[in-house]
DNA sequence: AGGCACAGGTCCGAAAACGGCGAGCCGGCG
DNA sequence: CGCCGGCTCGCCGTTTTCGGACCTGTGCCT
């Protein structure tokens, strides 16, 4: 199957690897290796789409450099409405603040739809940029996170969300 | 989460600030400032239970100053049956008198109760008035005090029950 | 269409922990 | 001996904790 990629890329973070892709309008994806729903290998050619993967790794070392605490590099995620509006919703909770599912779902206007938000977080492209690390249980809880827990924790302690 | 009480008033009395609450039955509690089982701050409108402070606050200055032994305002604390029984049995126990945990208990029909009757008295909301400070440890120590165990030892001293 | 898998949340009952106790036991002391 | 202090253990209502049952919406698969 051919992918909506036009162009890919490999860096490295404070948290291992990732690989980043892009559509010509912007940052599609952001995946660490090993990830949950990783669209796995992208056979890209080389297009106007790259420049965003430029600005998405510079943005990137200076974000786990503590020098910046919001993204500018336009995004450009792939997914159904109802994930659009949950990964928008996501983009809205700012650095060092943390919402809870059963929230994001009510600010959806769809209270009950707590589980089937969670799906849709789980299934963000953009890691990190879009910041689905800062949804949480009701009780305080990680709960999950597809990158692996522990850099789930690692992003938030960044963030300065954490106490321990 | 709302609270059953519909009306409060803080006094002052000889051991120290207190904060006094009433329902429209009765006087529903009387706490020493930094008490255990303290139910926090109130927000209670102005009504018809006044009444029963502005009694209560009377009372209290006629006790401490000594011409009064026994109080009559109306008193409605909230808490379990069990709990309940307890307390209506501190009431009988007059002032300048003494009564152990066990006793208490076999007044109860539960012998072996003893100390969940301790933990019964010990959330007493009424300070003072049901006289939870009569109450001692089968071998006469004073054992414990939500409002502090000097008070309970000065209240005594003030009974006549102390001999130190 | 229908079935199924989930990065959730709520409710309810069982189980364990927690006290303002009291009786019994044991070793140390004069 | 006899008294005293410290310890252990059983007692019982309340509170807290824990785990399972059940409901929930969406996306993907048959």
């Amino acid at each position: 199957m051919s992918n909506p990629f036009t162009a890919q890329c490999r860096i490295d973070t404070a948290l291992g690897p990732m690989t980043l892709a892009a559509t010509r309008n912007g940052l599609a994806g952001a995946w660490f290796d090993a990830q949950k729903h990783h669209p796995g290998e992208l056979d890209a050619p080389f297009d106007a789409a790259q420049r965003w993967l430029v600005q998405a790794t510079r943005e990137f070392g200076d974000y786990y450099a503590g020098r910046r605490q919001t993204f500018a590099v336009p995004l450009d995620p792939q997914g159904t409405a109802f994930q659009q509006q949950v990964w928008l919703a996501l983009r809205r909770i700012r650095c060092g603040e943390l919402q809870s599912y059963g929230e994001l779902a009510r600010a959806l206007g769809r209270p009950l739809a707590a589980r089937a938000v969670g799906a849709a977080v789980g299934r963000n492209p953009i890691s990190v940029i879009v910041p689905c690390h800062r949804v949480i249980g009701r009780d305080g809880s990680l709960t999950g996170y597809a990158g692996g827990l522990d850099r789930k924790e690692a992003l938030l302690e960044l963030e300065g969300s954490l106490v321990a």
